[in-house]
DNA sequence: CGCGGCCGTTAGGGAACCGTGAGGATCGGC
DNA sequence: GCCGATCCTCACGGTTCCCTAACGGCCGCG
């Protein structure tokens, strides 16, 4: 998930580069309406994060210049809170309109939103990468990556595979307890049955990893439980 | 563009309903949270412009109702300001906030930049080829691609077949989920008779595929719903 | 060296799920 | 009032999935 930052208060454009970026955005940065619309058609982002006070070129310009030939979601960001600017930027093609000065947990929750709209729009997103395989959480669909000529050979999960699937790719690198992937999987009730697990984590080995016999990715803890690493 | 407005505050509901319909919008309106999440299901609004501080259901509990089984964008209203709410709102699944007192030329701006969405998802489906048949989902009409002289075959669809099959096309890869499925076409209270849904995906199978007993478009996801590839 | 615990693997039965056909109930047009 | 179209109910095979059970390999320990 790519964000462009256009803003050129280099304080905030700190604070938002440094904020986005511990959420797990790639953050591009641009300190002018110019580069905002060289950035926005040369880093193909997911996202523009645009003030509309930026000297040189309108914002009100790049919103038009940029919705000439993108449909990415564009967040503005301004110190005018009359209504006027509000619905003429919305009208240009603006998907929302943030007032500042703003809550941060409120600007990256309708960051969220309008992500979510893209993931539902495009089926490019939310794909989880795994070895030569590309995982689509939202799709249900794990197909190969392009590869010598071999077409797309997709890969069947049951519903339980997939749940136990989803709180790996959920968790990369951690620890999971049995206790943990019981219950989540199976309900607290079973949470004493580890031979489940077992079976379990042997199919999507079976079906995930190049070599079944010598685990890459799903990783298993003696006596503990086991860790997913991409 | 039918548009669902839930709200307790009998003067301001009908304030933004006759707004509303002077700009063009069909309205339907809903008093509570119980009569919302019915209307959202059975009227099919294209939007829900909605109310949180309604009594007897929680506005949040709408959010969160609507989305197990819906896309279609919700505008909330609200009172409170706290940055709190909004994020629990819009991550519920809400698409934008606006805070009362509000401007109303913004808050048809931000309608409209909500259904810009929409129409520009429905425009990209106006025509969609499956198998050797060609279907409008704007017109209604499916017809057979020119083979052989074969003069244009024209199949004809229900209502109820034309809702299912819609959901399909906008949703090509992605996999649908019974309760998904049910709630979009028969409501929310049907969302266990999955009944239903086995009888219908038959009659697109048996009208759609080139040989209904081995389906290469719509898919069945055992246990967990259908999936249609084009 | 024998033993027991832990993990991985395989096979099979029972249950849930899905596809299919026939038939009744409801609604609108003529 | 008749008739066709549409929607829903019900029952019956076939398939898929989930769980149980058992067996073999690896390791640490007495």
């Amino acid at each position: 998930m790519r964000i462009l930052v256009a803003d050129d208060d280099a304080q905030l454009q700190r604070a938002l580069r440094i904020t986005l970026a511990s959420r797990g955005y790639d953050v591009v940065a641009a300190h002018d309406g110019a580069q905002a619309i060289e950035l926005a058609a040369s880093s193909h982002p997911d996202l523009v994060l645009l003030d509309l006070g930026m000297p040189q070129v309108d914002g009100m310009d790049v919103i038009r210049a940029v919705r000439a030939w993108s449909n990415v979601p564009i967040v503005v960001l301004s110190g005018r809170t009359d209504s006027a600017e509000k619905v003429e930027a919305l009208d240009a093609g603006a998907d929302d309109y943030v007032t500042k000065p703003f809550a941060m947990d409120e600007l990256l929750a309708r960051i969220r939103a309008r992500a979510r709209a893209v993931e539902g729009g495009d089926a490019d997103a939310a794909t989880v990468a795994i070895g030569d395989l590309v995982v689509d959480l939202a799709a249900k669909t794990i197909r190969s990556s392009a590869r010598d000529g071999e077409p797309s050979v997709s890969v069947h999960l049951t519903p339980t595979e997939w749940r136990l699937l989803e709180l790996f790719l959920k968790n990369p690198g951690k620890l999971l307890t049995r206790q943990m992937l019981l219950g989540e999987v199976w309900g607290p009730y079973h949470a004493n049955d580890a031979g489940y697990l077992r079976l379990y984590v042997a199919q999507l080995r079976r079906k995930l990893e190049p070599t079944p016999s010598e685990p890459r990715h799903f990783m298993t803890a003696p006596g503990m439980g086991y860790r997913f690493e991409p």
